[in-house]
Order: structure tokens, then C-alpha cells, then sequence
RNA sequence: GGCCGAGUAGUUCAGUUGGUUAGAACGCCAGCCUGUCACGCUGGAGGUCGAGGGUUCGAGCCCCUUCUCGGUCGCCA
């Protein structure tokens, strides 16, 4: 009895009556109802069970421990007076008959207090988070995340995935985020990058002949931090499948996730396979964003040549989106919310009327429809008591302003927004190349390693002028969960060839590609299988399943927003002789 | 880096038009309490009002600078 417990804290129950047992826990709460009479709550990570002291020499042991105390209790399991049916073990006690410190909690006050944890300040958790973590709320994300996890193992292996790790040191890539670098001491001047993504080392792999991978990746990028995306570090569910295509990919993903949101979500409903697949420029076109809530059935409708010539100036010679919201029963106030909302998110106005329960076009810029009311309300459909949001600007304005009033109104109208599930949705056939903002010249819209569709037929028309390189589409496709981009995936372009001759419409050549992507390239000239892949965010798939809308909350240690952890203190300074062995000479320091 | 918000007791917050000794709740400490379970009752300790400067007879409050945190945009193939 001296060593191990016999039980957990959760454990004891009415059958354990009369039994000797050993607890061992943290010290949660102490309840003292007289003098030589206290209650303990002693919680470890299973539950907590209720310890009675009612002896003068056990209340000496007990009296100048602080909460938060780590100790064992031995003692016999009694039938409680009073029971709490709150709690699991609320039928029975533990009378102690020796209580041992194994861990003593040296302060009486805490930075926070333990089950009020989530209210407390960030950087007081973050500092603090092993303490943060004693809280079962705080805790059952981590476990949660743990489950997840491990459910998408399985899942992966029974669909004949190998999970293969891949370097975390490797070299720095050209394109993408910015890196993570790390000095080399038998290099000096020399530098490896942590990887962003284990993208080029899985399409080696199945240059080298394996055949279906997966990994449980974590990925590295030094950009500046969301509140759904943590700065530093995430990790993603990376997978690449040889001789694959679109749909294949999809197949796996569609058999894989469903169940698991069903079983571990917040919401047990998943939609089923397959999931719907949206074009790119549809999704714009429909529901103003390219990472659509399908839960709400509100979508943008074009009302150009409807309105532009209404009379309102804002209208004129732009292009005008309506969403139509019917049965809208808000008041005025929050429609005035709802605009100033969008136009903070946007950075766009949105104008409105309402057709209102008498047939009358009635509020905000009424005065100009209505003149031709009943041309609106045939073309719109409108039927009595609905609310119309409109946005006017250059097409991916007004696009995007409508898209974030469906978003800012629907959890205004619940017959709208059926929020208790998960509805995932494909967006596909993206564009290959864009006019880039800055450079005002064609570059790739996505990345490079996508294969355009068509294959190298279409590049050599648009080299030839035959076609607009704009119009070319990659097999590139993101997987969207109820208004979050969980992931882009792609068929990957495994031709030399067809490679050389997409960097030629941008401007670059052969050689390019070879300094850029050596390995792979060079891989892909003894023979690359057509692969395909993807890698939803484990994170962001946290964060849905249980409904959080920090990253902070999903992840064991995370850091701040200023990618520092506030509680080993990094990043930090290190000695001189470090700095030496890694050829370092600091240019620049903090205060 | 831009913009928005916040910073007052260990913690979460209130603090009116600039005006007496800066308050509450929880926590902590002490006393009382033999069936509590958010235990209860009584009392107590605890404050560089983020920092610096300014205006004023007088600043937690107004102005300027600055730091920190959060959100958001840029950024994230």
C-alpha cells in the first residue's frame, strides 16, 4: 500500500463500501465544517473523489497544506450522509487513515484560480499553463486533440496509408512563407530551414515507389499569427497517394472525416460523401467567398443590370450583388449592426431595403427601388417580410461584401443557418496563374507544383497565344468545413516537361526550376509516377470539433501571439560560445 | 508594419462632469461552525491605477510619448 495507488479519483463507487484504497491527487478544494471536521476534494486526471477528515490528527496534516498540494491518501471507502448526485462518485467517501505530501504546492496564492482558468488573462495562463491545464475544461481539448489524432491514424492505416516521418532539418525553400532557419556549426555561413511542409520529401516518395503516405506533420512558418492560426508551428495531415487523381483523393478524405467529426464534433451530424465540389469562380460567384458555410442557405445573386441604372450613385457603372434574406424579423438597430459590421470586415458598405409584411419597399435606399419595385420583386423573387443586402465595387468587391453579409446575418436568422453540423464542401478547379498585384504580370496563382488541367497541351496553347493563360485551371482543390479551409491539396505535376513549360509562361525557364527544386526535379527525370494529395490542418479540424475559437485552446504549450512561449521563455538569448561554434554575430537586439 | 480594443488588489472587474481615505466579487489570512460539495457566518490583510512626461489648485479619469496583451488587415506557394 505504501507504493501504488488502487484506485483513481474517479473510480470509487457504492460496491468499493468497506474497502481499503489509495488515492493519490492534487489537494482541489478544502471544505472545513468545524474545527477536527473538513472536507477534501481530491482531483487527479480521471475525476475527483471527496476525502473526510474528521480526526484531530489528521486535521494537523492536513491544516497547513495549501490547495494544489499533490498527496496520497490511504483509508476505507464509506457510504456518504449526504449524497451529491452531481458527481460520479458522490454516493461514497474516503476516511483517511494516513495522508502522505508527495508534492507540496509552496504557494497559497495562485496566479489563477484552477477551475476559473479560461477567464483568467492569456498571458497568465500561458505563463502558467501547466497550471492552466489542472482545469478538466481547459484539459479535455488536449484530450480531444489526442482522440482526434489517434482516430486519423487509424483511419489512414486501414486505408493502406504508411505513416512515414520526414526531416525536420532540411533546406530552405524558395517560395512560400517565410522560414525557420537553423545555423550549421560544421557549415559556417550555412543554414538548414525547418520545413513549411513536408511537401517536396512525400512527392519523393512516391518517385521512390511508395505508394500510399501519410504523416502526422508538423509544419513551420515564420508568419505573423490568427486567432486560428497559431504563429511558429501547426501540424497537418499530410497525404500523398501515386497513380491518384482528384477524385481518388477525395475518396479517402470523404471516407475518413465524416465519421470521426460525427463521433468526436461538438455537432454529431457530418455530411456524407460526397461532399459537394464547387468551382472556384462559382463559389465567388455564389456565396462571395471561396471557403463557403454551407449550413447557411443564403447566396448572392447578381443584380447589375437590374440596379446599376437605379439612380443610386454608388451603383453606377460597378457591379451590384444582392442577397435576398426572407422571413428576416430582425429590427432596424441590428440591420444598422449588421451593416457597420460588414463594413468593418470589408472595408466596403452594404446598402438594404426590406420588402416588408404589407408589400412595401421599405428602409435604407427604399427611395430607389421603389421605382421599379415590381421589376425587383419579380426578379429577385421577393416574397412579403424579407430583408435585401446589397454591395456594389469591381466584381471581386461586391463578391466579397456579399459574402460577408451572409456571413455576418445568418446567425441573425436561425431558419437560415442550420448551425449543428458539420458541411463539408470541395472547391475545385482553381486558377493556374493570376495577374499579380504588384508585379502587374502573369504569375502562379496557387503554387507550382500543381498540375494545370489539360496537361501540357493546354500550356503549349497558351505559349502559342491560341488560349488566355488566365483560363487555365490546376487540378488544385481545398477542402472547406463550415466556413474554414481545412486544407489545399493537389494532383502534383510529376513531368519534367510539363513543369519546364509552366515556369516558361511566367517568365522563367529550366533552369529555374532546377535551382528552385532540385531534388524533386531532378527525381522526376528517373521516372515519377502521377501522384496526388493533400493535407488538412489538424489544428483547424480541432478547432471545429470542439468548437473553440482560439488556436490557443486546442494546443498542449502554445505561444502568444508574438510567437514567444511566455512560460520556457523563448525565444530567448544564448551564450557567447554558442554563437561562436555557429559562426553568429548578432546585429541587432531587443530594448 | 497599419487599424481597433484593453491594461485599476493574487484573479475578474466597477470607478459618474477631473474633487474627501480608489470599491465589489472571488481568492488569501484569522476566528466560529460535525455533512459540506460554488459550504456558511464574522473580521482582516492586500493598490507604483502598465511606464514616462504634460495640463491643472487637484488626474485612475484630460493631452502627448512609450510598453505589453488581444482582435483585425498586410502576410501565410
Amino acid at each position: 500500500m505504501t507504493q501504488n495507488r488502487t484506485h483513481t479519483c474517479n473510480e470509487l463507487r457504492l460496491e468499493h463500501i468497506g474497502q481499503q484504497v489509495k488515492l493519490c491527487g492534487w489537494m482541489e478544494n478544502i471544505r472545513e465544517v468545524g474545527n477536527n471536521f473538513a472536507f477534501v476534494v481530491l482531483r487527479d486526471f480521471y475525476g475527483t473523489t471527496q476525502v473526510v477528515v474528521e480526526t484531530e490528527e489528521m486535521m494537523e496534516i492536513l491544516r497547513p497544506l495549501n490547495k494544489e498540494t499533490v498527496i496520497s491518501v490511504e483509508g476505507t471507502v464509506r457510504e456518504r450522509s449526504s449524497k451529491n448526485p452531481k458527481l460520479p462518485t458522490g454516493e461514497i467517501e474516503v476516511v483517511p487513515a494516513k495522508i502522505d505530501i508527495l508534492g507540496r504546492c509552496r504557494y497559497n496564492e495562485l496566479p489563477f484560480q484552477i477551475n476559473r482558468s479560461r477567464e483568467a488573462d492569456e498571458t497568465a495562463r500561458l505563463k502558467y499553463r501547466f497550471l492552466d491545464l489542472r482545469n478538466p475544461e481547459v484539459k479535455s481539448n488536449i484530450i480531444l486533440r489526442c482522440n482526434v489524432v489517434a482516430a486519423l491514424r487509424a483511419a489512414m492505416t486501414d486505408h493502406g496509408f504508411l505513416e512515414i516521418t520526414t526531416p525536420i532539418l532540411t533546406a530552405s525553400s524558395p517560395e512560400g512563407a517565410r522560414d525557420y532557419l537553423v545555423p550549421s556549426r560544421k557549415h559556417p555561413g550555412k543554414f538548414y530551414a525547418l520545413p513549411q511542409a513536408p511537401q517536396q520529401f512525400k512527392q519523393l516518395l512516391m518517385t521512390s515507389g511508395f505508394d500510399r503516405y501519410f504523416q502526422i506533420a508538423p509544419c513551420f512558418r515564420d508568419e505573423d499569427a490568427r486567432g486560428d492560426r497559431s504563429p511558429g508551428e501547426f501540424y497537418q495531415l499530410d497525404m500523398e497517394m501515386a497513380f491518384a487523381t482528384q477524385d481518388d483523393v477525395f475518396a479517402v478524405l470523404e471516407d475518413v472525416l465524416p465519421p470521426i467529426f460525427a463521433k468526436y464534433g461538438k455537432y454529431n451530424i457530418a455530411s456524407p460523401a460526397p461532399f459537394r465540389r464547387i468551382p472556384y469562380l462559382e463559389a465567388l460567384e455564389t456565396y462571395g467567398t471561396d471557403k463557403p458555410d454551407l449550413r447557411i442557405d443564403l447566396t448572392v445573386e447578381d443584380v447589375t443590370k437590374l440596379l446599376s441604372g437605379c439612380g443610386f450613385g454608388p451603383f453606377e457603372g460597378q457591379t451590384v450583388k444582392a442577397v435576398v434574406v426572407s422571413g428576416f424579423e430582425g429590427t432596424r438597430k441590428q440591420i444598422d449592426k449588421l451593416c457597420a459590421d460588414v463594413e468593418v470586415k470589408t472595408g466596403n458598405k452594404v446598402y438594404w431595403f426590406r420588402y416588408d409584411e404589407k408589400g412595401e419597399i421599405v428602409g435604407g435606399i427604399a427611395k430607389f427601388i421603389q421605382p421599379i419595385k415590381d421589376l425587383v420583386v419579380e426578379a429577385l423573387t421577393l416574397a412579403p417580410g424579407c430583408l435585401v443586402g446589397l454591395s456594389a465595387g469591381a466584381l471581386s468587391v461586391a463578391q466579397k461584401t456579399a459574402g460577408a453579409f451572409i456571413k455576418t446575418v445568418a446567425p441573425l436568422c436561425p431558419a437560415h443557418f442550420s448551425k449543428e453540423r458539420y458541411e463539408f464542401c470541395w472547391i475545385v478547379d482553381f486558377p493556374m496563374y493570376e495577374i499579380g498585384e504588384e508585379s502587374g504580370s502573369l504569375e502562379f496563382c496557387h503554387n507550382p507544383f500543381s498540375m494545370p488541367s489539360g496537361g501540357l497541351a493546354v500550356l503549349q496553347k497558351a505559349a502559342a497565344g491560341e488560349i488566355d493563360p488566365l483560363t487555365i485551371t490546376a487540378d488544385q482543390y481545398d477542402l472547406v468545413c463550415n466556413g474554414v479551409e481545412l486544407s489545399s491539396g493537389a494532383v502534383r505535376n510529376h513531368d519534367p516537361e510539363i513543369m519546364i513549360e509552366a515556369f516558361q509562361l511566367v517568365g522563367l525557364g529550366e533552369e529555374d526550376v532546377k535551382s528552385k527544386f532540385p531534388a524533386m526535379y531532378n527525381a522526376f527525370c528517373y521516372g515519377a509516377p502521377p501522384h496526388a494529395g493533400i493535407a488538412p490542418g489538424v489544428d483547424r479540424m480541432v478547432m471545429l470539433l470542439s468548437g473553440e475559437e482560439s488556436i490557443r485552446e486546442i494546443i498542449p504549450f502554445p505561444m502568444n501571439k508574438n510567437a514567444q512561449d511566455l512560460m520556457m521563455g523563448a525565444p530567448g538569448t544564448v551564450e557567447q560560445k554558442q554563437l561562436d561554434e555557429l559562426h553568429i554575430a548578432i546585429t541587432a537586439t531587443e530594448e
